[in-house]
Order: structure tokens, then C-alpha cells, then sequence
DNA sequence: GGACAACGGTGTACGCCGTACACCTGTCAG
DNA sequence: CTGACAGGTGTACGGCGTACACCGTTGTCC
């Protein structure tokens, strides 16, 4: 109804990938196709093309405008504090967009060179390494390890757990796969006294970042002192 | 020319899933299509639904014979050996079969539970850390950390690096992304002494999953202390 | 031996996809 | 007025997953 007497907004390489973001947000990237994006617009498929090259590109384009989404570094001195921030503001919009992290990884494993604002990204976040007395060898381990991280956390995997919804857990499974059934029964009797859905991503999340982060930052107090203990200190 | 005289061998689901993984493997899961699978076997794309309900069913069969390729743990009582083995067992199964990991992240995101052999690995994994002595929440912690290691290890952000291939590196880059340069410029000056590529991705992983395994440690040890010095053992 | 069902492979067809290509139309510069 | 050009259209092609009806072979039971 948007559109009525006006003949319609001029399409823009914005508005296309507006358009695709919602659609993908909506309803996953794997119902995400040129004519579904056309009839949205209300155009026809082919329009599109006058805008962007391809599909491929599209996704290019999607992928940068939800990088580009994620909050600059904060500032202060603590190089761990900043990543933290960081990070998990990638988190925030990564769940707030649940297709990109998929689309990210295929791109990124397959591209010549990272689309532009993956490219700030990356530069910003090793500056706050560089910045907080990383070497640049470590630096390039801590990406890495940031990289995998916040790329690929793959929650979920025990969603059929958790008091609700969990019929009686059927004991010829038990007994198949014993730990994983104790494990189940056991989880989070302590760390939260939330009785709640059994496994709070968010909690395991900030977990495996800080037991990276306090690993990166002994090893770079171990890599200082060995480094002042020897000769000079650069 | 395998098949002349002979009217053809039977076919089965598990020729079918062979198929499909050598497809996968020669051209990637994306170039992967029934009929194209069917046209392997020498058999009409239709035929492959009398052995399997849909695409999605064979890719969980991939899947499922891909995760059996992942050695058992190997006996001994340290547990990060046996961890460390483990996971670079899967490590060197994902790497034989590139397309892997994407497809059991995208699987294991959706699915109601995983594909069996998942499920077998998971359940003696959780054994081994429960066996080395971890609380049940603290393997829980465990499980997580090390799943989204062992899936969604992000290779190849600075694939264009080293010395081999790298054109003088444009210097409007280096300008926009100076952090970026002055990485790509100083890494592994040490490290292994290999000029090569630039970027061993064997190592960072390595890397990565020892920084992992030693904060896992150094948790566990921790955790022990403070129980032994409250009030029981158990 | 003959009826019959089940199994495994076939052929045709449908609706979806990305996109090449030729076309039209409105706008604006000269 | 003319012509170029940007942006939207229509048609068409080859590929995809798979529903559905079909058929030959084979084994079972009477």
C-alpha cells in the first residue's frame, strides 16, 4: 500500500540491499533469491542487475552492510576490555542477523581479498592488539583465534535439554550414550541457580572468549618478560 | 568402462553416499546435485530416492560418514593428549573433506539432534574429559569451547600473504589499513624459521587449541583446589 | 506352476532458481 | 530536435529438487 499513486521509489543499490537483508533476517539466506528480492521491491527480477552485478556481489554487499554494523572500538587502555566490547558487540549483531555468520565464513574462505568493512574491521581490532603491547607474531595468533571465534560458534547443540521441554530422556539413549546423558541431567546446578533453559549461550559465549582472552594475555606477560629478561626491551 | 557386459551393480545407500562424498570432495558441496550424483552411478537422478528420502537426508548421511572417519580416543590418562589427538584427528578428517564442516555447522544449527556418529563422537569425548577428572558443568564449558574450535576454524583470512605471491603490497592499502600491513609485513620472523607461506594454518590451529587446553587446565586445577580446600572430596 | 506383492530403476513433468539478451521508455545534454 | 544513456521490462534457457505414474525382476505363498 506504500506505493500507491506514486510510481515507485528509485531503486538503489541501498534499497537492494536493505531489501535482501530483511528478507534473509526474515527468512534465512536460503530463501533468499533475486525474484523473491524483486517482488518486494516490487520490480522484476531482472532490475536488480542495474544495481548490482550478481548474486554473489548481493551477498558481498549484505555481508559488508552487517560488518559495518558492528561498533567501533571503545576507548580506554585495556586492550582486553575493548576486544571484549568488541566482540561481543560483532556477537549482538551476528545474532541479530543469524545468516551473516554463515555467509561471512564461505566468503571469507573463498575471496581474494575480505570485502572493504571486514578489512576496518580487522585493521581496528589489530590496533587495539598492537596498541595493548602485542607483538605483531602474537598479534597474528590473536587474530586467528578472535577470527574462529567469532565466526564460527556453533551453539545448540544440546538445545533438547533443559527441564521444559524434555520429555522423559529415552533410556535406551542413556545407555548408548551415557556421558552425554549425564552431562545432560548435571548441567548448571551451580552457575547461575537459573533453573531456566539449561545452557545459556550467552554464558557459554562469554566463557570461551575469556578463557581465550586470560590465555592471550599470560602469554603475552610471559612473552614481555622474557623479552625485558634478555637483551633490550623493543 | 567399469560397467560393460555386467548390467550394473546394485546400487545401495551406501554407494550413494560414497558418490556423493567424492562428488563433494572433487567439486565442493555447492556443485553437488542429484542428478549429477545419479549421472556418477550411471543411473537416472530419480533412482537415488528409492535409497534415500531427500537431499537433506543424504547430506546428514555425509555427514554421518565423514564424523566415523575421526579416530576413537586413544587410550592413557592425560587427558589433553587424548583431547589433542582427537581433535586433530577431526582436524585432518575436515581437512580431507573441505565441504565438511560448513555443512555439519549448518546441520547441527537446525537439526532436532545430531546425525548419530555425532553423537558417538560427542558422547566419548565428553567421557574422556569427565574421565580426566572435570566437574559436569565444567565439561559442559569443555564441550562447547572445543565444538566451535573443532567446526568453525576460520582458515585463510591473510591467504594473499607471504613472500611468494605477494605483489609489492599497494600502498594506498597499507595506508588505509595500516595495522593490516604492518602485519601482513612482520609475521613469523621467528617462529619456525620456514620463510614460506607466511601463515601456517596447522600451527595456528595448534595454537589455538593449546591456548584452549591450557585454560581448560588450568580451570580444572583451580576448581580442584578450591573444592579440596571447603569441605569433601566429591 | 501361477498369482501377487514388493523392490528398484525409469520417464515425464512441475515449479523454482540465476541470469543472458533484446527491448522499451523517460530524462537530459548538445 | 536528436541522440545517448540509465533504469526498468519480457522472454527464454539451462539447471535444480522431487512428485507421481509406470514397469521389469524377483521372491513368496498357495
Amino acid at each position: 500500500m506504500t506505493t500507491r499513486e506514486r510510481p515507485r521509489a528509485p531503486l538503489s543499490k541501498e534499497r537492494v540491499l536493505a531489501a535482501a537483508v530483511a528478507l534473509a533476517d526474515a527468512g534465512g539466506v536460503e530463501a533468499l533469491s533475486m525474484r523473491k528480492i524483486a517482488h518486494e521491491l516490487g520490480v522484476v527480477p531482472m532490475a536488480l542487475y542495474k544495481h548490482v552485478q550478481n548474486k554473489d556481489e548481493l551477498l558481498d554487499g549484505m555481508v559488508d552492510a552487517v560488518v559495518g554494523e558492528i561498533d567501533p572500538p571503545g576507548g580506554g587502555t585495556d586492550w582486553k576490555a575493548i576486544v571484549r566490547g568488541r566482540v561481543l558487540s560483532a556477537r549482538r549483531v551476528l545474532l541479530r542477523h543469524p545468516w551473516a555468520s554463515r555467509v561471512i565464513e564461505e566468503r571469507t574462505r573463498a575471496r581474494p581479498d575480505p570485502t572493504p568493512a571486514v578489512m576496518t574491521y580487522m585493521d581496528s581490532m589489530i590496533g587495539v592488539f598492537r596498541a595493548g603491547g602485542f607483538s605483531i607474531d602474537l598479534t597474528h595468533h590473536a587474530m586467528h583465534v578472535m577470527g574462529s571465534r567469532l565466526l564460527g560458534f556453533s551453539q545448540e547443540l544440546f538445545e533438547d535439554s533443559g527441564p521444559a521441554d524434555a520429555p522423559p530422556p529415552p533410556p535406551e539413549l542413556a545407555e548408548r550414550f551415557p556421558h552425554i546423558a549425564e552431562l545432560v541431567m548435571g548441567i548448571s546446578h551451580d552457575h547461575g541457580s537459573v533453573v531456566g533453559p539449561g545452557c545459556d549461550d550467552q554464558v557459554e559465549f562469554e566463557f570461551a572468549l575469556d578463557l581465550v582472552l586470560d590465555g592471550l594475555d599470560r602469554l603475552r606477560d610471559q612473552a614481555g618478560r622474557v623479552a625485558s629478561s634478555s637483551s633490550s626491551r623493543t
